[in-house]
DNA sequence: CATGAATGAGCCTTCATTCAT
DNA sequence: AATGAATGAAGGCTCATTCAT
């Protein structure tokens, strides 16, 4: 399986040297990188835009000079994550040849990367909350996953889905709370929640690949 | 219908505070009253503690002679939002019949919560995110939670639950992956994100409906 | 002659003490005396409001609990100023018998105020010339003087002026132009711009006596 | 009628300077007309000097190769507006007969620039109120007006002045005063503080035509 | 019990200016 | 000659919190 924080974080160790021309897309994967770490560490709330500067090796200023406040980085920081995330998704299925094995496949990358980033997330959440942009950002990328999840089921391997027993509106509404149920318990998972719920996580496991599987049904 | 922040207060002590002498009582419930509606309009970041204090007709030094932090009144202001939902359905439950019955209402009047109450969850959440205190208390009431929801399995009205077809662990499991997607999609529907994905608000009722039907299912 | 300043900044000189209860309306008067002395020396863009507050001997965020922004303080000191410098000229009328007597007095009262307050004056024409809300608030004060100076001639000791040669319209600009040019080359002689410019500042006071006097006549 | 930028950057050199080889006068030239407009539209303290690079269709660095910083390109500006204004009187002087017309022309003239550049004139005075070194710069500026005042006086074709009735200190006191006068009234016009004033400027325009052909007497 | 008044620490953001190429 | 990229220093403003009365 491979790591979600390589791509999010293709260069997380630089030195900070002067930087040569034509640097400006390094700089800001730089600081990209730099912010993604710094907010799954310290939460958006517990940080500051000079010190994701700093954490990148730049100045306050270069900051700015690049994303023009630190919503717009951590918006930006989280795409990339949904990103790679889908990416991996795309990878597991194609490798995977019954829906139950696609199911746990997809649990478990899905799960790690949660975890590799719980704080990142926590951080989007507390973000989504409050701030309406955020708000509508975090819906884009739902839409986005509803058209990929809707795309799964029509794929070349599955596409034999002749009679549609459910409506497409149906279908809907059960993909999205299927994506509600699996991010929040995963949530939960990665934060220790069903943990200290006294949850045995294996069955909770089970249970979230038994609703996966279901919703990879044609 | 009686205005939800009225509840709010009486029904807030944990343990139970026994009311000092003169209006110190009053002052307190006063204060979280009045907090629990700014947080609900302003969120948790949108104001500050002399305003909460303000709110209420208190100088900013009253707040602290009666929570030692803004955190803390958040945390009161959740905890009997809780158990005034849970009264809610607790009334509900007796007043119905049969289980479908029991789902209908209880979604209802969870949504109703949800929907009144979106901007305190919002903030939260928003805390939940990010302080460690804050996820504490809010697994504390998940736990309560779970307790209440299998007390209602074992009640008067269904106690002939001879035999257990699940085990103990599982059924914990399910519920609280249940509590899980219900409040989600709740909060979903409450903030408008299923509008904004295109979802059928009936259809996701209906869903749901089903889905803590089976729940309450001995 | 009294001492404007005396008027402007009354309580300079005061120690930093923790101030006891009903002393707002204080800390803001040495907030604003402080401010008019520090705008006076370093001028508006030569300071910031941490140090407005330090000068008064407070912290920063007291400056805030009294005046909104720095603009707004500037704009307060200049009223006060503009105040001052009515109220001496009342008095310098009522002492005064001769039209020629007025006019000197008034030429050389506000001569002096200009001198004493003219990094005070620079600050307030920096803002003016850049800042909207400054340039309304300077130009409130400009039809208060317009008003005063029409009240002037009405004044008692010179209440015979029953033929008016002038249409009101004729002497409002004539006033005008009047206060434009008294402004603006006392400005210069406080600045030492006449100086620069080779002229006799005698000459000049001479002229400007001429000036205002003729403006007195009824 | 031809953009002023346009005569605006050609008569820029004080002391004559030779152009370079290659293209750096021109580029001096570029930033100084886009200096000039983005002053006047933004303000001194409403650009920076990474904008007036970008505006000229240069990179910030290059702004330094040419200007040594902000104030000083924001000085030539203004004084390549200075000389554009008595260019365009030194005209206007020599197609008019009596000095009436004379008055007449160069009041409409003046102006006209004077409202064509009046942000321009503003950032010029918020400069001067607080920089030392704008101050002595606009000084200089005003001596070369007395100068060139005091020469139209001599001007072939009134140079019969025999007598001469006022001392020449009184006459250049009389000069500077009527200059600030102008000066003033006409930034007041421009700027619509004559208007906020309620004052009528068809009779202000008569006063100062006035004023300014009383100084033309010899 | 309640409060008027004050605060230090710190966050977000900007700007004039400088290198290395 | 021109520039892409970067920056240190600072400035306006806020907030949770605390005394002395």
């Amino acid at each position: 399986m491979e790591a979600p924080a390589a791509r999010v974080v293709p260069t997380l160790r630089h030195r900070p040297v002067r930087p040569k021309r034509g640097e400006s897309a390094g700089t800001r994967a730089r600081l990209l990188t730099a912010a993604a770490a710094v907010f799954n560490r310290d939460g958006y709330h517990g940080t500051d835009s000079n010190r994701l500067a700093r954490a990148a090796g730049y100045a306050p200023a270069t900051f700015y000079k690049h994303f023009p406040d630190k919503r717009t980085i951590l918006l930006a920081a989280y795409e990339a994550w949904v990103t790679t995330e889908w990416q991996g998704i795309g990878t597991a299925l194609r490798a995977s040849r019954t829906p139950a094995e696609r199911a746990e496949r997809i649990v478990a990358l899905v799960l790690e990367h949660h975890r590799r980033w719980k704080g990142l997330r926590a951080s989007l959440r507390a973000l989504v909350a409050t701030d309406p942009v955020a708000r509508r950002f975090h819906r884009a990328q739902r839409r986005r996953q509803l058209e990929l999840l809707a795309g799964m089921r029509r794929s070349p391997r599955t596409d034999d889905a002749a009679t549609a027993p459910n409506s497409a509106a149906t279908r809907r509404v059960s993909d999205a709370i299927m994506l509600f149920t699996l991010e929040r318990t995963l949530d939960a998972i990665a934060e220790g929640e069903t943990d200290a719920l006294g949850l045995d996580t294996d069955i909770v496991m089970t249970r979230l690949r038994a609703i996966v599987g279901a919703a990879l049904q044609p």
